[in-house]
DNA sequence: CATGAATGAGCCTTCATTCAT
DNA sequence: CATGAATGAAGGCTCATTCAT
């Protein structure tokens, strides 16, 4: 050993170099799966699309399929988490869910290319879920919410979302009718109508900007 | 002279032996769709599960997409057209959107096998959903649903049984709580709460029985 | 037995119908083998040009080489056979040579079809080089041809006939120049000026009509 | 700083592994269509032959017809490109074409295996083609041929060095008569006796040596 | 760590051949 | 004899995976 800073040195640089390299093929790689689905893509695919050898996405992911949860993980924590605070501060149960929901169907409306994205992948958004059914037994428990059962509701909730997006995504020019959307969904979890009235009539935060996938995803809003 | 009948026998032999062929292919395509997906299946799945050979099928389809689209057309008939006739001689809007969906959960629900079939081939339901779409705007325009948007409406419906139906393959065993989904679904569309008793209370018929699939698909009752 | 002339009659009406059949599926094969040379085409397509059973073909020929051999055979009768009485007709071996492959290119640069098929099935033509070669000794021996070795004579006489029909073959439109092919050969052959002059002057038997083929090859000259 | 020689390094090694084993397709690709003709190989011939793997062989080649046409290629460039500076240094027309139709008949005499090979793949000698054609209108000018019809001429020259390659090829231990197919060849393009004479007692260049075939074809001579 | 040539298992497709009717 | 559905061997092609450099 020449000088003992050196393996440290080289250490850092390597991790860094490791980490940049896994972004970079993660990034590459949402563009892959948004164009060719959660399955069709090959390897070359995502070797082609992020500009490295087959041997280098060797050393980050072992299958295709590795790839696509940790793209899935990756864009959560970006999307969801990007909106999750601004929602989880607002104390007011149905006013919680029907602005998280707006959020989500507005951001998802001004990124078709996501909505292709989720219809392909229907495994993104068990993040999402568990808080919706924390607000479902909330809202029941202090009778905002009035429904036979939380399963039902759920169906009804996480339904009537995946349709609204899968609609965007085949219908990438028409109205995307999003606060109708949530009006229903709010009517059919039994909110009352002025209670109706009045969280949707709430303003939306405006800071609600994934930072991550954004560009990736831009493609223009019909709200 | 050689004696006329032979020819049209040959014929009429080898037609019979290959529309049984075709059925027998489609019928153990279902189960490979059900339990791979639309996309997974490889041609030597198809061959494997109906017992022929890799030839013999290319005698009946080319590819596996030219089977799904004719398992679809051939389910789809059979599924939805035995309850059509049932719900279509219901006059109330209300009460026929209510028991067509009522009937068609309770039947997925002892179907669990056609529950991972539609999860897995989203195509399906065309049909209904055109039916759909005009009993919504019959509703509306008489007043019993009161809703935002048509295309709200179609998303809450929509959006419902299919997660409701893949709940169910989700979760084979667990209750299915048919009647609450349809419960909140009409809760959604903004039926009055007597209205919604009402249609709720009524009896489903019992002669929804589809033929061919049945006993493909029929598993066990958790309603 | 009923009657002892049936089984006969059965056998003749068998035979006759069992000739025709065969000789169908010759005359199919010629124009497959035409279009699409000699080893390209498969069963299917001489099952379809003959308007036969897979089955039936199987019946008259065991394999696709079976049947080229058959159709070479066939053709070689037809054509060389309708030319071969006139041509050897003449007593005298020049212009018997000159003659016949006068005869030979002409009725080629008539049926350019034909020039495609020789092309494409070299393995043609063996019955006509046997004379060919007893042509050229009985000239070297009279003093007519002088050339060093019969086998080289022999590579210049078929070679430059071979060649010739590949030319037609490959440019369909442009002249065929057969008499200047025969001029140059009778000039390898060491032909003397006069006597060249004197065979090639000659007129050619009008009456060279391979009967059967005929109508599959023709297409036009442009000698 | 990583040292900047490695990915040259690497990227060089690559390239002349990729050099090498494309050569060695080639290679051993030569004997198999002289063996099996330019049709009937099928990948798994070149693969056995080459020792590699199919993966390997769809590296370089994407069917049997890329890898006859660059085996073509190669060959020619070798073969003809040897012998071409020889004869091209000649003036005299008369004798540089009867110099080099029989070095090429010599050296072709003396390897057998390229015989076959050429006379299963047809499309190879287009190179050589082009020059004929410019020698016999040259020779046409100059006086020293006499023929009606360059058409033919080039049929006698480009024929009969055609059918001495396949009699070579299909009777391996005659005598090839290599002298005798320029004779009489000369011959019929109406060279005058005399200077066929001369033309004939020139010596032949000895240089003429294929670098990558020779060892490839080398027989056995029986001139 | 990065590279990309080499590998071979797996899947697709064609087509000669058989055989019950 | 004629028919054509069924067969499966043969060949084509893709792509995940390994490994020497």
């Amino acid at each position: 050993m020449i000088s003992p800073h050196k393996p440290d040195h080289r250490r850092r640089v390597g991790v860094e170099r490791s980490q940049k390299t896994r972004a970079h093929i993660l990034e590459s790689a949402v563009g892959v799966f948004a164009l060719k689905g959660a399955h069709a893509p090959v390897i070359d695919d995502f070797v082609r699309a992020a500009g490295i050898s087959r041997g280098t996405f060797y050393n980050y992911f072992d299958t295709t399929h590795a790839l696509l949860h940790a793209t899935i993980e990756w864009l959560e924590d970006d999307v969801f988490g990007s909106m999750e605070p601004e929602a989880a501060a607002i104390p007011d149960v149905a006013l919680r869910l029907a602005t998280a929901t707006r959020m989500y169907l507005r951001w998802a409306a001004a990124h078709r290319r996501w909505c292709a994205f989720v219809t392909h992948v229907p495994q993104i958004g068990t993040l999402a879920r568990r808080r919706l059914l924390r607000d479902l037994r909330d809202g029941q428990k202090s009778g905002v919410f009035r429904f036979p059962h939380v399963q039902a509701a759920h169906d009804l909730a996480a339904g009537i979302v995946a349709q609204a997006v899968q609609r965007m995504a085949a219908t990438p020019r028409a109205a995307a009718r999003t606060d109708e959307v949530v009006h229903v969904m709010l009517q059919g979890l039994g909110v009352n109508p002025a209670e109706l009235q009045r969280v949707m009539a709430a303003s939306i935060p405006v800071s609600a900007r994934p930072a991550k996938s954004a560009s990736l995803f831009k493609t223009g809003s019909n709200d």
